[in-house]
DNA sequence: TAGGTTCACCTCATATTGAGTAAGACTCGG
DNA sequence: CCGAGTCTTACTCAATATGAGGTGAACCTA
C-alpha cells in the first residue's frame, strides 16, 4: 500500500480516545514575591477549587497553546509586545489514567516566567484569574499542585544555569532588583557583595547601559547602575544555589 | 467556554481527532559507542524508515506506556528483572500539527538508559529492532531526529548532575569503566587521574565492594577495585563537562 | 622477558566560592 | 538640617574545586 491510498483510507477518530490539554504554571514576582497564576473552577468537577489556567489544544502548536491559554487569563494580548518578554518552555506532560475524572485527559504542562504583568481585569476570560503566593497555592484541582510543584522546581534550578531571572525584570534593571528576583525565588536571602561580583564575572549574563537609577533605594542607599540582559543563554560558570546542605538522597 | 463545561456531555470519539502516542530514546554503549535503539518502519507512513520504538498509549500511565513499548522492541520482559535496571524518565511532548501525515499526534517522549542489552532477537516485534551507534541515527522518520537530538543533549547534561552514569554499567564497575561511559556519552576524553579523583570525592556517587577484578585490563593494567552505585540522586559538587569554550549563546 | 597499558596516588598552579569588612551615597523621620 | 539606617560597590582572606602533569607498581600481550 502506498502512503497516498493508505491516507485516504484512515480515520483518525478510530484511536482517538484521549483528550490533550495544555495547563500553564505562569510566574512573576509581586512585592518580592513569588507569585503563580490560578483560575477559579466554575463547574464540576473541582468546582470552586483552583486550578492552573488552562484548556484544549486546537489546531496550532502546543507552545502556541500555552500561550493563547496565557493570554485569554491575564487578558493581555499576544502579539501586542506585552507578552513578548514572557519565556515559555515546556515543563512535563501529565496522563495517568484517573487524574480526569471524566475521561482520559493528557496535559501538557507549560512553565512561563513573566515580568510583573497587572492584576488580570474583569469583565473578559480572565475575571476568574489571580495571582497567588505560590505558599498559598495548595489544594489545587485535579494534579496541578503535583503539576507547579514540578514547576518551581524546574524554575529554581534554571536560575541556576541560565539568564533567565532577567524575564522577571523589566528590560533594565539594577545588580539589587536582580537578586531579590533570585531571593524569591529561592526563598532564602544571598550575599549581597558576593552575587554582585558573580554576576559581572559570568561573561554575557548582563551588559551594563552605562546609566543609574534616577534615585536611591526607597529606604534609602546610593544610586544603582542599570544593566540589561546580555547575550549568553547559559551561565558558565553557573550559580550554584546556597547550600543545600546535604545532597538530595 | 471554559475546559469544565467544554467536556460536560463530552464523547471523545466524537469529536476527538488528537492522538497519543509514546516514543522511547533508549540510550545504552556497545563497545563503548553510545548506541539508540531503533526500529524499521515496515507500514505507512514512512515505511522503510528507521525511526524511534513507540506506539499509542493504552489504558496505562505514560511512562508505563513508554515501558512496554521499550520490552516489546527488545524482546525482554518486565518484571523478569532484565529491564530493572533501566533508567526511564520522560523527554518532552511532541505535538506540532502535520508532525504525522495521518492525523494529529501528540507524542510524549521518554529517555532510556540502560546497560549493555542483547541484541534484539529475531521472530517476535523486535525482528525489525536493532542498536545504532548514535553517529549513524540519522533521516529518521517523523520528527524523530529532533527527539533524539533532544534526547542525547538531556543525557549529556544529565551526566554532570546526577549518578546516572551507573545506569549505564552492570550493578558493578571500576571506576575505569564509569569513565568510558562519560567518554561515550559526552564524546570526549576524559582526564583519568582527574576523573578518579573527583568520582571518589562527590558523596554518595559510589561506594566500594572492598573486591577488585579478577584480572587486570585486556591491555595491561593492575586490578581495578570494583564499586556500585551509592545513594545519592545529585551529585554535588557537580561533575562538570570539560570546557565547551564559549558558554553557548 | 620486554614493552606498553592501566590503576591509584600525588603535587602544584589557578579558579571559584563563602564570609566578612568598609567607604560612600542616599533615604527618611524628626 | 541632622542623624540613623539602608544600600551599592568594592575589597580581603581562607577554604574548596579544578586542570594539568607525574610516579610507581601491577598486569597484559607478544
Amino acid at each position: 500500500m502506498d502512503e497516498t491510498s493508505f491516507l485516504a483510507g484512515y480515520d483518525p477518530r478510530k484511536y482517538a480516545a484521549v483528550a490533550v490539554t495544555v495547563d500553564v504554571v505562569a510566574l512573576t514576582i509581586r512585592d518580592g514575591r513569588l507569585c503563580v497564576l490560578l483560575v477559579e473552577r466554575g463547574a464540576q468537577p473541582f468546582a470552586g477549587r483552583r486550578a492552573l489556567p488552562g484548556g484544549f489544544v486546537k489546531e496550532e502548536p502546543l507552545n502556541a497553546a500555552a500561550l493563547r491559554e496565557l493570554a485569554e487569563e491575564t487578558g493581555l494580548t499576544p502579539g501586542a509586545g506585552e507578552l513578548d518578554r514572557v519565556h515559555l518552555e515546556q515543563l512535563g506532560s501529565y496522563g495517568d489514567p484517573g487524574r480526569d475524572p471524566r475521561m482520559r485527559v493528557v496535559s501538557v504542562a507549560y512553565l512561563a516566567f513573566a515580568p510583573s504583568l497587572p492584576e488580570p481585569t474583569a469583565g473578559s476570560d480572565a475575571a476568574r484569574a489571580y495571582w497567588v503566593s505560590v505558599d498559598e497555592a495548595k489544594d489545587l484541582a485535579f494534579d496541578h499542585d503535583t503539576i507547579l510543584a514540578d514547576g518551581l522546581e524546574r524554575a529554581r534550578g534554571k536560575l541556576e544555569y541560565t539568564p533567565l531571572a532577567t524575564a522577571f525584570t523589566g528590560p533594565e534593571f539594577t545588580i539589587g532588583e536582580l537578586r531579590q528576583v533570585y531571593a524569591a525565588v529561592w526563598g532564602e536571602e544571598l550575599h549581597a557583595g558576593n552575587f554582585h561580583r558573580k554576576v559581572l564575572s559570568v561573561p554575557g549574563f548582563v551588559e551594563s547601559t552605562g546609566e543609574t537609577t534616577a534615585r536611591g533605594g526607597e529606604r534609602g542607599g546610593p544610586k544603582a547602575k542599570l544593566y540589561r540582559a546580555g547575550d549568553a543563554r547559559l551561565l558558565h560558570p553557573a550559580l550554584l544555589r546556597p547550600t543545600r546542605e546535604e545532597p538530595v538522597r
